[in-house]
DNA sequence: ATTTATCAGACGACTGGTCATATATTGTAA
DNA sequence: TTACAATATATGACCAGTCGTCTGATAAAT
């Protein structure tokens, strides 16, 4: 990885943290070079637009919590409803390090869909690509005979992940785990009878 | 209702509209005075701040949700099970009325929590409201024999409940209803097998 | 005449974005 | 290896415009 693009993504990172919890609006490229203590010059050096900087800021959570999801859902260990659970698990904790509740993806789907269209398009596809994720894992489940419901797979993956992200923003409202528990404790009841 | 409560509330309405799609910070002052062609000046005459303005807002859009929940969850010669329905449906209406898909709610839910803790609360508050109402149908829906599911029903409505602000905020993402369909059917399952 | 409500415009701070200049880095030729 | 030009990167002062908020003059009501 060359130096340019180490620098590309320690600004990144630095300004996911500042977005993450104060918004797009709420975050001004001086917050973000400030966060990554670089010349707010430099910025432009490496994003053509703040719209550009938010577009590789999704790229990038994205990408990190695929990975970390694949390693979960691909372990051959654990029984499919059980990785399953895992991954739901993990998805949280892996919001949480962006310290302050709420899933960045989620976050900025709210802000922006209305304003920005190619955010709009980029959150759609990563909300997809997630969404995918959990219907093939079902499907898994589906032939060893530990998913009890008939519904195709494809609308119950639909359901759960929104499920789950209504789950992560009520965790902000409240600042509690509560909502975590309730979910988990009605998924296994909704797949395995 | 006085002629100032009534220039307020026009205020309010029009604010609303706006920042239901562009958001919290996304909305000016200026944006808000504009859409209800009054002067700038005027704006702190009601609203002693920008924040004060939204929680205001939220107020004003509780309540109307809350009317319109109570009459369709009131109504006794429906089942309860058939009410919930409804009332998740007109839910979504209620929504798309603030133009472009979402909710007013669950966007300065996201939005605003980790920014201003006044905000945060109202709109915690809010969703527990709600949230309670979805209860109380469960417990009805139990008492007559038609739920099913032996969960806790404050756990199932909490569930429901963010499973259904996800929903809304997918609908956003992906500019459809497929994802209100999806809940819609796995919502009978979940509740009657 | 006195109080109260309204509002135009000004306030300083801040916005996203640009640009001329300064500094590195690289490629080439000797 | 050195010398030097050519190119790329770094930077902070700066732009025009907007932000949320407030004040002082005016209008309306009593």
């Amino acid at each position: 990885m060359s130096k340019r693009e180490l620098k590309k993504d320690f600004l990144l990172e630095a300004g996911i943290k500042v977005m993450a919890t104060r918004g797009y609006n709420g975050t001004s490229i001086q917050d973000i070079v400030d966060a990554a203590d670089v010349p707010k010059g430099s910025f432009y050096t490496y994003f053509k637009s703040k719209e550009d900087f938010a577009i590789a800021a999704l790229e990038m959570v994205a990408e990190e919590r695929i990975q970390a999801s694949k390693r979960v859902l691909n372990d051959r260990a654990v029984a499919p409803i059980q990785r399953l659970v895992k991954f739901f698990e993990q998805g949280v904790s892996g919001c949480e390090s962006n310290l302050n509740g709420g899933c960045f993806i989620g976050n900025m789907c709210q802000e922006m869909s209305d304003s920005s269209e190619a955010i709009r398009l980029k959150v759609r596809q990563m909300m997809r690509n997630k969404t995918q994720m959990i219907e093939d894992i079902l499907e898994e489940a589906r032939l060893d005979g530990s998913l009890k419901n008939t519904l195709p797979a494809g609308l119950l993956a639909e359901f759960l992940f929104n499920a789950w992200e209504g789950t992560l923003m009520r965790m902000k409202a409240a600042k509690s785990r509560d909502p975590l528990n309730a979910f988990l404790l009605v998924l296994p009841v909704l797949l395995t009878s």
